[in-house]
DNA sequence: CTACAATCGTGAAACGTTTCGCTCTACTTT
DNA sequence: AAAGTAGAGCGAAACGTTTCACGATTGTAG
């Protein structure tokens, strides 16, 4: 093995000042200019970097943010994550990720595990069933901020997309260009942004005096086979719809395939509106009309928000911040008026 | 602040034995029966949990391995780590993960960071510019595995696919079914990955006595973007390909785009052949002939080969694993025989 | 019964920082 | 000249573990 990296000490007995002296100058107290020299020498010289676990032992800080999130495999997930590590790193903090697989116990078990690695705060998507783990978790000194998902009975900083007014509008798009049977496949009960959703085409039907079909309401799973499933559903009716809303990425992957199996022209023949992303958008023929999410956005603010609690400003606590989708209109609706 | 986590005092000062004790205890020493029961009785009580910073200071290790990739918004490389992440979790590791953004300079500031953050192992998806700072790093007593790609002076742990013959079979695919004039769209020279594939595609032609056209290879930059315009140029060319072999797949969705845009029929009008991913093949329609990757392969041997290295084991070293890959045949190539 | 070996508990040093309070020096004011 | 004040360096304790070497106890063999 070769040079250990050098202490503190090393330093020390390259200046010949005590390691309180090192230390007060690397913290940003008062020495002589003098020192400062010789000590950035000796820094430079000893290629000397603060030891982080030493530093985290006495400061009770790992520089450390941990990240919950349901699935690496989905791309709004993961872009969120890229831009919280983004803006964490040029913050001096590491970001430990976790994927709990849209299964509960494990997002308990990887937060407990995140909890025992001392991260300095949790960033989480939250699944929804049991948040006792994340209740619990409010009481201690340690910042959480949800994404994504608000959770009853937790109060504590969130970042939203307004997801209700992302489905009201997407559905006021189809409304306005004569569409009157439009059948949602949305996500299950127990996901906050599902039923965000839902309200959104519910509401939207009613303040348009719009009846709403049960029969065109289906609840998926989120994932590619549910959004497959209940896209051939709801063409399987006796009268099926004229235009679909989707509400998640993965759904509308789903859909999009059994369309493409059931050889049905969009728009002609149906038209569809999903959610995420811009590249899908443009491979499926013709471009699909989609709701997009600020997904930058939401990574930087989650980030921004744990920082400013981490760094004890407490203003404005609990934060809730709704961001608006954009309602981003290609060739996949079809015009039923005139 | 509510109260403080115990520590292995307070379980001393409950049990009334050592410290020490409890320590060899807890680390698998040999204590009497009746103390083993009384420690147990106390660490529940307690709600006692080994610090790791403590431990990690006096150990100087910190359960803890740095990924690096280039693109968190690639499924594929988000694939491979959350398989990475999973296996890690189950054996105690915490997974600090870094995306630098296909940036070199970006690489090695992360890869520093990581390195400050005293990960016990690196795990990166290799840019390939300027490699010296990993280079620099092999002489160090800490385990490195490479992934996807390896790098040239670059002696360690790789995990890859076969990327040569993945590209071959691909290509024999679209020879077998007729096509005489066949397109690449690859990555960068830079690009290991990018070079094996290309590599692949010569070969599988001189090995059939075909003849390159030059101005049939196309070389993109492994983005959206680029497979859009690559694959506009290939088909603005005098005598267009009859096929086109994309070799990643955000090329393939931006060479998909630019066939949608054009109204161009697969695969009456022009075959294709792309890379990943399994959702994507089937919401393009005709679905996509593709190559599939290993994806969770990958991971788990990634991160089973760095714990591995973690635990002492040596043996084998430097080991480089090529996984095959899959050429998954839909209906995106048609055949020109007969 | 004695001698030897094995087992197990323990004290305290060490890991590399931070930080508090003390001390010394220099400067200013009376 | 003396007293008071401010600035800055420093010693050493502390953070919470690990671990080594030592001593005491227990068990076994002759």
């Amino acid at each position: 093995m070769i040079k250990i990296a050098s202490t503190i000490k090393d330093v020390a007995k390259y200046t010949g000042l005590s390691i309180a002296t090192i230390s007060k100058y690397i913290n940003g107290g008062n020495v002589l200019d003098k020192n400062k020299q010789i000590i950035d020498e000796a820094i430079k010289a000893l290629d000397f970097k603060v030891n982080e676990i030493a530093r985290g032992l006495k400061t009770n800080k790992t520089m450390t943010i941990g990240v919950l999130i349901p699935d690496f495999k989905n791309i709004f997930f993961t872009t969120v994550v890229s831009n919280i590590e983004n803006v964490l790193i040029q913050n001096g903090y590491s970001t430990i990720i976790c994927d709990y697989k849209n299964d509960n116990v494990l997002e308990k078990e990887k937060f407990n595990f995140l909890v025992n690695k001392q991260v300095d705060g949790i960033i989480i998507i939250p699944q929804g069933d049991d948040v006792r783990h994340i209740k619990e978790h409010i009481n201690k000194n340690m910042p959480l901020v949800l994404v994504d998902r608000a959770l009853e009975g937790v109060e504590c900083d969130t970042i939203l997309v307004d997801n209700m007014n992302a489905s009201y509008n997407a559905v006021e798009h189809l409304i306005t260009r004569g569409h009157k049977s439009i059948g949602i496949i949305c996500g299950p009960d127990n996901i906050f942004t599902a039923v965000e959703r839902l309200k959104g085409y519910m509401r939207v039907h009613k303040d348009y005096s719009m009846k709403i079909d049960e029969s065109l309401v289906k609840k998926g799973d989120n994932d590619v086979e549910s959004g497959y499933t209940r896209l051939n559903e709801l063409l399987d009716l006796q009268v099926p719809p004229t235009a679909v809303f989707v509400t998640n990425y993965e759904m509308t992957l789903g859909a999009i395939m059994a369309l493409n199996e059931r050889n049905i022209k969009i728009p002609d023949e149906l038209s569809i509106v999903g959610f995420d992303n811009l590249h899908m958008a443009r491979i499926v023929k013709p471009s699909l009309s989609i709701v997009v999410q600020p997904m930058e956005q939401i990574g930087e603010i989650a980030a921004n928000t744990i920082l400013r609690r981490l760094r004890g400003d407490m203003s404005n606590y609990p934060s809730m911040v709704r961001l608006k989708t954009e309602l981003m209109i290609n060739q996949s609706v079809k015009d039923l008026r005139g």
